[in-house]
DNA sequence: CGAGCGCTTGACCGGCGTCAACACCCGTGG
DNA sequence: CCACGGGTGTTGACGCCGGTCAAGCGCTCG
């Protein structure tokens, strides 16, 4: 196991009273009597690129709440090949599985620079069984997460290499600015479309040369969508 | 929409005590105290093969358990394919999502003859908050579909045809006898691994020829697993 | 400036999709 | 009883999309 420097990542104990996203958060709403049943120490996180906040079949700490970021969720099938099963974003929650089995279903790995929050399983369960307004939020998460789960089978794994593409640059649309997107490096892209990464590559290429989107950074990282409808018609 | 004949599949009102699977649904282990809160009925349902439980989007009624029998989960994009997402056996649960939306996320449709019992959205609510036993079979329930929809992406839609079909006939191994399994419609396990029917009809055929599996009957549902092995190997 | 990595592009080939014909099962009606 | 027809499954021929292998480009960083 690679050792997690907790040491460079912690960034200090979380006031969750004054969290910046607090209204996407599980704590959204809590009430104050709320607050004061929470008794262990809730964590703020950073992760680089490329570092792992936690690995498949490990036992949990905590589940993390992403602040900012994005965290990709990698299964091992039997057989030894890596799948990403989703990309997580603001808001999101990872590890909620945790809450149930005490262990992960899978490896989270940060896929840009990320910061999390992470609170510790006695927090969530304690309060969960005591708070209604907990229990609901708790609802609302685990409904995303399998929302996000089907529509990444249903958008993104089905049709064409050019359709799946498509539909990843739809689905990675910035909320704030949805003509940009952001995209991963051509391994990673594979891995989600189920593509070899000279095909996204191609693709990606295609794209370009039709003008449909067009090239933010010079790392072929992030795009503008010119014609948006060209990407849904595939 | 269709109108589901309710009078038809309505089997009666379920006694949740007496149940006969009730250590795998979601009142296992529930105390007398916890069924005195539940204040309004719990049908038990029937469906014929091709009949649908619940549309995607519409207003939820409750949440489903299966009894026994096979439901599909149906999504349909946003082009308007239609993919199979999951498929729900003995024990599972399907509408989950209703709890914290209040409709149902995708279309769920009989694959055989299916017995479930259909619990509002009320009971589960009311006793949710108040049930410590409740929440927390609430969120194995969840864990459960989560975990599947993720297997159901690293197992069944990555890969080549013969891999697909194969991982298809490891997952609908009957839990009691493991080398029997059930399959589908070649239409249906086209739609579940991103397949043409052609291609699925070619594999089956194929794993036949080797005599890796041997028909049951002549319907091409049902098979029996001669060399497990092989399949895995792929 | 060179090494190294990730991305792009080309050439080639095999697997899967497409289209079509045919086999099989089962209902209905003569 | 068989004839017929529709639905589903199988099989074949062929072409194209995407995988494979390889060369070359461009960026970043030492």
């Amino acid at each position: 196991m690679i050792p997690i420097k907790t040491a460079s990542a912690w960034r200090g104990t979380s006031d969750c009273r004054n969290c910046g996203i607090r209204d996407m958060v599980l704590f959204a709403d809590l009430s104050e009597q709320d607050f004061s049943l929470i008794h262990a120490p809730i964590d703020d996180l950073e992760f680089k690129p490329g570092e792992t906040l936690y690995e498949e079949g490990t036992q949990a700490l905590g589940i993390f709440t992403v602040r900012s970021g994005m965290v990709k969720l990698v299964r091992v099938a039997n057989d030894g090949r890596r799948r990403i099963v989703r990309v997580l974003r603001q808001g999101d929650v990872a590890g909620l599985e945790a809450l149930a089995t005490g262990r992960y279903d899978c490896e989270a790995i940060a896929l840009v620079p990320v910061s999390v929050c992470r609170v510790p399983l006695e927090v969530i369960r304690s309060l969960g069984g005591n708070s209604q307004r907990l229990h609901s939020n708790l609802m609302n998460k685990w409904q995303r997460a399998l929302k996000d789960a089907d529509d990444w089978i249903a958008d993104l794994n089905f049709g064409s290499a050019s359709q799946r593409v498509a539909n990843l640059l739809i689905k990675m649309r910035d909320p704030i600015n949805p003509n940009l997107s952001t995209l991963f490096s051509r391994e990673d892209m594979g891995a989600m479309l189920d593509l070899k990464f000279e095909t996204v590559s191609r693709e990606i290429s295609k794209l370009l040369k039709e003008e449909v989107i067009v090239p933010v950074d010079k790392l072929g990282r992030q795009y503008q969508i010119n014609k948006p409808e060209l990407l849904i018609k595939r």
